[in-house]
DNA sequence: GCCATCGGCGCG
DNA sequence: AAAGCGCGCCGATGGC
């Protein structure tokens, strides 16, 4: 760890000391719920197994392994499936497997090999998350270790269990998982994360001009719609679609339908080439969400067809040794991507070409918050740790602050854990009004004035699960100030 | 029985 | 030219 300034020493200091508080206070937890619900979990493993088992595939599986057979083996798997039945291996391993992840699989579409992944995904809920949190509580409450000296990019990271990753995007995981995390008496759990808040550290360094419109352009049209949204953006560019076609709702399904394609712009374009993906990598995983998702336009024609009338026909090869062909999908993607850094941010191009040259000359790089980086790094990483780092930091002087009013004040709320850019909190129910207020106060306004390079219009938002309620129950609310 | 490694998957 | 970043935990596997 190198802190070289004497506000970076302080910050890890005294980051160390609340952390350890919020371990102390610890997350109640419904040992009981837990308890049934492994139970229940256990038993709907083995029956879908016993299904499983009678499917033709595992019986020639079974032939070929015999008594080592084990329907829990990937590898075994990847045999069958490679190299007996036939089926196209989608890629290799490091060490030269076939692989056997979701994706790969996915792709092969047959119905035996999509039980299988069920199986994997509710094996993965009830191993290590129902037992995994059950094992470490004690007296009814969770204490996970929140960790900040371990991590390359001066992040935090958690353990016992880690509290960083409980499931929340497969709706059906979340729903068995987080109803285990459960409120005090007279308690509601409350959640505040700080909105796209590495998209702003970004541009605390590169200030590139077009990013800044974005995050300062706040203002909304008559359907709640961002005027400035850079996902939708994006998202309209990479399935080559008119404006109005994600710029107003019809009805519920047609809001899910812009959510779906904006959410396939935000996480299979925008983000990883901030983090330094290339069109390849995004080209594939945009075609196979176009399947997986069934995107469609509004009048509900599938997004592949609508490519089609565009003169895009197919994904194309993918081979990075190769030039990519015209009328692919690849090579659209292709187009994008030189658009959105050569003609759309370039500023931001400049600055990441410009960090990792004076890096290459001097050998260390630091970052806003005072911490130096030394090593021998990749270009990516030269460019994604001070980013992740400060954007961190930024919660952790919040959490360091909150924790340090609520006491003042004689507050009963805990804060209860912390996931790299939100802060959850078990709020007594008298001072929910209160709480918000003072978060919104530390997380806006007086972190501003503590770190003057602050220079967008950060902002958050606040989950609220009813009093009394669980960690699956909360919903967004309006924090008033 | 212990330990390290790998592949996989959960989160930001 | 190179081609996402950071974590922790699980089961399978294989060496000792």
């Amino acid at each position: 760890m190198q802190p070289i300034t004497n506000k970076a020493y302080k910050l890890l200091h005294n980051g160390c000391i609340a952390l350890s508080q919020v371990e102390a206070n610890g997350i109640r937890i419904d040992v009981d719920y837990l308890n049934r619900t492994i139970a229940e979990t256990t038993a709907k493993v083995k029956n879908l197994l016993d299904k499983l088992k009678t499917d033709k595939i595992y019986k020639m599986w079974k032939k070929i392994y015999g008594q080592d057979a084990n329907i829990g083996s990937r590898e075994q798997l990847g045999n069958i499936l490679f190299n007996h039945m036939g089926y196209e291996s989608v890629a290799l391993t490091d060490t030269g497997r076939h692989k056997t992840d979701k994706n790969a699989l996915d792709i092969l579409d047959v119905p035996f090999v999509r039980n299988f992944l069920e199986i994997e995904r509710l094996k993965k809920a009830n191993s290590t998350y129902l037992k995994g949190v059950l094992k470490e509580v004690v007296d009814g409450y969770l204490h996970p270790v929140f960790n900040l000296h371990l991590v390359q990019t001066f992040r935090s990271s958690s353990d016992s269990p880690n509290f960083q990753n409980i499931p929340i995007r497969n709706p059906d995981t979340a729903k068995l998982i987080r109803p285990a995390f459960i409120s005090r008496d007279n308690h509601q759990l409350v959640e505040i994360d700080y909105s796209g808040l590495e998209v702003h550290t970004a541009a605390w360094y590169h200030k590139d001009p077009v990013m800044l419109k974005y995050l300062f352009n706040k203002k909304e049209d008559e359907y709640g719609n961002p005027l400035k949204d850079m996902h939708r953006d994006m998202a309209r560019q990479c399935f080559m679609l008119p404006r109005e076609e994600l710029y107003w709702k019809e009805d519920k399904k047609d809001a899910k339908r812009i959510k779906d394609i904006r959410y396939c712009g935000k996480n299979m374009f925008v983000f990883p080439e901030f983090y330094g993906d290339y069109y390849i990598d995004c080209a594939t995983a945009l075609w196979n969400a176009i399947g997986t998702m069934k995107l469609t336009t509004r009048n509900g024609v599938s997004i592949y067809d609508h490519l089609v009338g565009k003169g895009v026909f197919k994904l194309g090869l993918c081979n990075p040794d190769k030039k990519p062909c015209k009328g692919t999908f690849e090579k659209h993607i292709q187009n994008v991507e030189d658009n959105f850094w050569n003609n759309r941010f370039t500023a931001y191009n400049r600055w990441r070409k410009n960090w990792y040259y004076q890096y290459k000359e001097r050998g260390w790089f630091d970052n806003l918050t005072g911490f130096r980086f030394r090593g021998d790094f990749k270009r990516n990483e030269v460019v994604n740790y001070p980013v992740q780092s400060c954007a961190f930091h930024c919660l952790l002087w919040s959490l360091i602050r909150l924790q340090k009013l609520l006491k003042k004040y004689n507050m009963k709320s805990l804060i209860i854990g912390q996931i790299h850019d939100s802060i959850v909190a078990d709020v007594y129910k008298k001072e929910l009004q209160n709480y918000l207020e003072l978060c919104h106060q530390i997380m806006i306004d007086d972190i501003k004035k503590h770190w003057k390079w602050i220079i967008t219009p950060i902002s958050i938002e606040a989950e609220v699960s009813p009093v009394g309620g669980d960690w699956l129950q909360k919903e967004k609310t309006a924090i008033h100030n």
